[in-house]
DNA sequence: TATTGTTATACTCTATAACTATA
DNA sequence: TATAGTTATAGAGTATAACAATA
């Protein structure tokens, strides 16, 4: 059941990794998108904290994207040393797109199961990650090791 | 749900490497040593092709094996091409207690769950690994891409 | 001195393709 | 010529530690 559920976690992480890329976007740059457009303006030490990531990996990450222009570092001017990050309107196009991926996504990795099916893997799932002490929405591949 | 799956697949990998870690094992190298204990005497062409791997992957990970005394490459009579690859004694020892740590790690996924919802938990599951046409015992991490 | 973000560096894992030995 | 295994090489992804700018 351990080894199953691995399975069918790289397989979903396998086949979300196939659908972003149509976006030209890396999972993990997916996972950012997502969550600077939930909370815009907190600083690159910020999310890495939440991401439980090393800040120095967010940096190449967040330059592609801002090289692509889904994305802007604004100096704080209270506080030079802090960029906010913030969504631009490029970028909030790609944030609304990755919501259908991600809801085909889940049609395509929830296949046969009916309603009440689903309902009840959700419930137990969920029982499960919280067990784990998972965040909601934050990827364990993100965490630094140990 | 997919995400949740992508979730606990990563946290129930990464458990299970720091478990085998113990045994001085990776997590491609348990896999291997359970593939080849349960049907001694393949090619590693054979192993390499069950997993979706291409060969050159396999080197080094028997190198290792091999070179610790877990398990022997007999060249083929037949086809002096061939490798046979088979567990030694201490190899087998390694194996049993693999079977240990799995156990341990199977209880330490499922925590929290009754024994009925586990049953169920893993009848869900198993509908959609079938679903996703996953193959008894092979991670897909092995796979090559496309 | 401490903190934010960045850069430099090294390491691990993997795939691809060239190679060898056998057939 | 074809096949089994190996080696050589390169690329992606990541962590760590040193660094520059700002506080």
């Amino acid at each position: 059941m351990a080894f199953r559920l691995a399975q069918l976690g790289a397989v979903a992480a396998e086949q979300f990794g196939e659908r972003v890329a149509e976006l030209e976007l890396s999972r993990p740059q997916a996972g950012l998108l997502r969550l600077i457009g939930r909370r815009p303006g907190q600083s690159q030490r910020a999310v890495a904290a939440q991401l439980g990531t090393p800040p120095s990996r967010l940096v190449a990450l967040l330059d592609d994207l801002e090289r692509r222009d889904l994305l802007e570092r604004r100096r704080n001017p209270d506080d030079r040393r802090n960029h906010e990050l913030h969504l631009t309107p490029a970028g909030e196009r790609t944030l609304d797109r990755l919501g259908v991926v991600a809801a085909d996504h889940e049609a395509a990795v929830t296949v046969g199961l009916s309603a009440a099916e689903r309902t009840r893997l959700d419930e137990l799932l969920g029982r499960l990650a919280a067990a784990h002490g998972l965040a909601e929405g934050v990827h364990p591949g993100y965490r630094r090791p140990d």
